[in-house]
RNA sequence: UCCUCCUUAGCUCAGUUGGUUAGAGCAUCUGACUGUUAAUCAGAGGGUCGCUAGUUCAAGUCUAGCAGGGGGAGCCA
């Protein structure tokens, strides 16, 4: 007999057959006579319940099925009597493959919170709320291949291991195989590199875009979707020091083509989630966000806004607000005034262009007034910045200038400069925060609930 | 890293101006119930009050330090 996962089983229309299911109990209760379990096996949030009649069972066998255990059942799949579910199983036999003792099983029937739930991240896939957030972020990984598939562009694997810190993103974590407590010194007192396993400094990447433009200029559609690091003392909901990133850059695209492509991206990411994922997010909407899937219709179905870091300055500064950072061209907007851009208002995402270019980084093309770069920030409402990008300087000369301006060290980025060298083209790209994508997907409010094992400062247990 | 709040039973929390034996709900265990839906009902067990030091006749309660956690800020995705 085959093995069918609950998410069939509860489709099935073949009464009277036969079925076999495997998965972890979430409660048993009944009687004398008869025991009803909720089994779940991670193929979708509902359970199947399986009807036990006590008189067909060994005592020792029903008594070890508690939450949390593992069991497989043989039954026969009927229509339920009562209200609750469609279809239960009507059990023939159960093999227990691993009990869970209820007095010291964590999970229980109740809720927990997900405080708790972090200190027991090996155990908390089995919970309904990470059962769904973890399909959910399949589902989203799946739906960016899909989509960039779909639109010709090519999937480029970065380098994890980076040996320069060209884009100075943030701090960065040190690879290295040296002996901490004895490493081989220069004459100087510091440390020798040259010995270490590459023959000099490296670090995990904190971006793959570098990497992805040298790819862009010839393949012209990419994108990179990896593990990124940030070493940063960042202790916030929206901050992990290990999380992924998702990276387009497209040849040809000026900063205009980009910001279309960021917004079709998002609304397709948010428009598949609806159509694939809808069980899981009636769950989080129900328990944690009434608001969340009508706030995802909305994001489908509303154009972003589009407007200059210039003009957002001037709503700022007559809004009539007060405060707590002072509004002035030239100042980096603080989370307030995001937050007041997207969520007052305009009440939907905001794209904002075209900023101070000391504010931002030394590979965005600059505009004629000499003042502004092309960069572009896609804001969300509750998590704020998504997605990062710019129109790239592809001039020689012009990116020379600003890279000595900022005194970053020619040497190691001469393979970066060669692309404008040679064929240069106008391109563009941004970067999509897949955890905080997944935030605003699922309601979530915390980014350390949304991936499963997450790396934080002072926490990598697990 | 800064500001702020929190830490009491397995979980979520209450605990008065410092006062004698620290409570509740859920969970667990025992019993009842012929179809339950986070089942229900009755009973029972369960505590180094985060750790350390101090103030006091007396500390869960006040003070300091440390640790862990939440929220806000910065950095950013």
């Amino acid at each position: 007999m085959q093995q069918i996962k609950v998410r069939e089983l509860l489709k099935s229309k073949e009464t009277g057959k036969e079925f076999m299911v495997k998965g972890w109990v979430r409660t048993r209760r009944g009687n004398k006579n008869i025991n009803f379990i909720a089994l779940n096996d991670g193929s979708i949030i509902h359970n199947i319940q399986v009807v036990a009649e006590v008189a067909n069972f060994p005592e020792e066998t029903l008594k070890l099925v508690n939450t949390g255990a593992c069991i497989m059942v043989k039954g026969i799949l009927v229509e339920s009597p009562a209200a609750g579910q469609p279809v239960e199983l009507q059990a023939k036999e159960i093999h227990v493959y691993g009990s869970a003792e209820p007095e010291t099983y964590p999970l229980q029937k109740k809720g927990h919170s997900l405080e708790f739930l972090r200190e027991i991240a090996h155990l908390r896939p089995r919970t309904n709320t990470f059962g769904a957030v973890l399909r959910i972020r399949h589902a989203m990984a799946f739906a960016v291949h899909q989509y960039f598939n779909d639109n010709g562009f090519y999937y480029i694997h970065a380098p994890i291991i980076t040996g320069s810190d060209a884009e100075g993103a943030g701090a960065m974590f040190r690879v290295t195989t040296l002996d901490a407590s004895k490493p081989p010194l220069k004459p100087d007192g510091t440390v020798d590199f040259a010995e270490d396993f590459f023959g000099k400094e490296t670090n995990l990447t904190v971006s793959g875009q570098l990497e992805a433009e040298l790819a862009a200029l010839a393949l012209s559609l990419v994108y990179t979707f990896g593990p990124t690091f940030r070493a940063e003392n960042s202790n916030t909901p929206r901050h992990l020091a290990e999380f992924w990133m998702i990276e387009p850059e497209m040849a040809f695209f000026d900063i205009n083509d980009n910001m279309d492509l960021a917004e079709d991206f998002v609304k397709y990411l948010v428009k598949y989630a609806l159509d694939n994922c809808l069980d899981d997010l009636e769950f989080l909407n129900k328990m944690y966000d009434n608001e969340l899937i009508d706030r995802l219709r909305q994001i489908v179905e509303n154009k972003f806004i589009r407007l200059t870091y210039t003009e957002a300055i001037t709503i700022l500064k007559s809004s009539g607000q007060t405060w707590e950072f002072p509004v002035d061209w030239g100042t980096d907007l603080q989370s307030e005034h995001e937050r007041y851009l997207v969520e007052k208002h305009f009440g939907k995402p905001v794209i904002l262009t075209d900023y101070p270019k000391e504010i931002k980084a030394f590979y965005m093309k600059q505009n004629s007034d000499g003042k502004t770069v092309r960069a572009m920030d896609v804001l969300f409402p509750k998590i704020g910045e998504i997605i990062g990008g710019s129109q790239r300087e592809e001039n020689y000369d012009s990116l020379l200038s600003r890279i000595r301006e900022l005194n970053i060290p020619e040497k190691d980025i001469w393979w970066y400069l060669e692309t404008r060298k040679f064929g240069t083209a106008p391109h563009s790209g941004f970067g999509l925060g897949f955890e905080r994508l997944i935030l605003f997907v699922t309601g979530m409010a915390n980014i350390r609930d949304v991936i499963p094992f997450p790396r934080t400062p002072k926490n990598a247990e697990f």
